[in-house]
DNA sequence: AGTGTCAAATCGCCCT
DNA sequence: AGGGCGATTTGACACT
């Protein structure tokens, strides 16, 4: 991965000499990844000229503690590469929150222990491509999510499955993503899991009709050896306090119970229709 | 009218 | 080839 001009414009974020900061707007059009500037609800602080140039990134919101630090060196035009651009969307850990610059000379890190950033590391240089396989030929490239990228934004869906704005930068900058990317991945994590859902349901549904025509057949025989048999002995039958009925429109019996309020026959009556027209809700269901 | 967000449909890269 | 999934497009809706 070379430094040029299209990383800068990816990271958006220049550190020159005498500590000047430019946040740039993007020189890509916008299909083109451009990573996190800072955000806003960041603050950014610069020490004196005469310190050691260094940026403190901190973050206004009170969320943790979380600090981020940048340190240049004075002596050149260092520019700022952000992990967020090229190498994020290969598998270098967003969560590792090192970011890879120019120089080497500068770095941003966060509360890491020194074995986590040296995996980091590790993690970034095998999986580090060239520029020109990070764009493609047309420029629409496929990144991935890595591992923990997706691990958090799975907990964050499950916390709650769509994002405030707030929750989306925060989420962002967390993830070194940018904001949109993780709107997007809301979005398309909505959508099939609606997907899913619509699947399974519809999977329930074909077991519910097929247990509900077994049943039928199965009703429907029965009626035809009640019929029998109330044939074969009419008197015994009229005897009975029992009475069957048949619906003349589901064919269904229906029975009335005797003295002893038994009837053999009411285990037959299973709900004609559902309730709510929703077949799912009605846990009477057979299936 | 401008802006932001959403769902739905679709594209297209990448992996198996 | 087919599935997974990130990204884009489009249209609807709410809010200011």
């Amino acid at each position: 991965m070379g430094i040029d001009g299209e990383d800068a414009c990816k990271s958006g974020l220049v550190l020159g000499l005498g500590l000047s900061l430019t946040v740039e707007s993007p020189c890509k059009p916008d299909h083109i990844q451009t990573p996190n500037k800072i955000p806003p609800f960041l603050k950014l602080e610069s020490t004196s000229f005469n310190d050691e140039p260094s940026l403190t990134l901190g973050l206004s919101g009170g969320g943790g503690g979380e600090s981020y630090q940048v340190t240049a060196a004075a002596t050149q035009k260092v520019d700022v590469k952000s992990t967020v651009g090229g190498d994020l969307y290969h598998q270098a850990s967003s969560l590792s929150a090192v970011s890879s610059f120019s120089t080497g000379k500068v770095k941003r890190e966060r509360e890491l222990s020194s074995e986590e950033l040296r995996e980091v590391e590790k993690k970034k240089n095998s999986s580090r491509l060239s520029d020109e396989d990070e764009e493609g030929v047309n420029g629409r490239k496929k990144l991935r999510l890595s591992k923990q990228q997706s691990a958090l934004l799975e907990e964050s869906f499950k916390q709650h499955s769509t994002l405030n704005p707030k929750q989306k930068q925060v989420l962002a900058w967390e993830l070194n993503m940018k904001p949109r990317q993780v709107e997007v991945w809301f979005q398309n994590r909505r959508a099939r899991t609606k997907l899913k859902q619509t699947e399974a349901d519809c999977e329930l549904l074909k077991k519910c009709c097929e247990t509900l025509t077994d049943e039928n057949r199965r009703l429907q025989k029965e009626i035809q050896e009640l019929k029998a048999l109330k044939l074969a002995q009419p008197f015994h039958m009229h005897m009975q306090t029992a009475t069957l009925t048949v619906c003349p429109s589901c064919q269904t019996t229906t029975g009335v119970a005797d003295a002893n309020g038994n009837n053999p026959y009411l285990m037959a009556s299973k709900p004609h229709h559902f309730y709510n027209n929703n077949p799912l809700s009605n846990p009477s269901a057979a299936c």
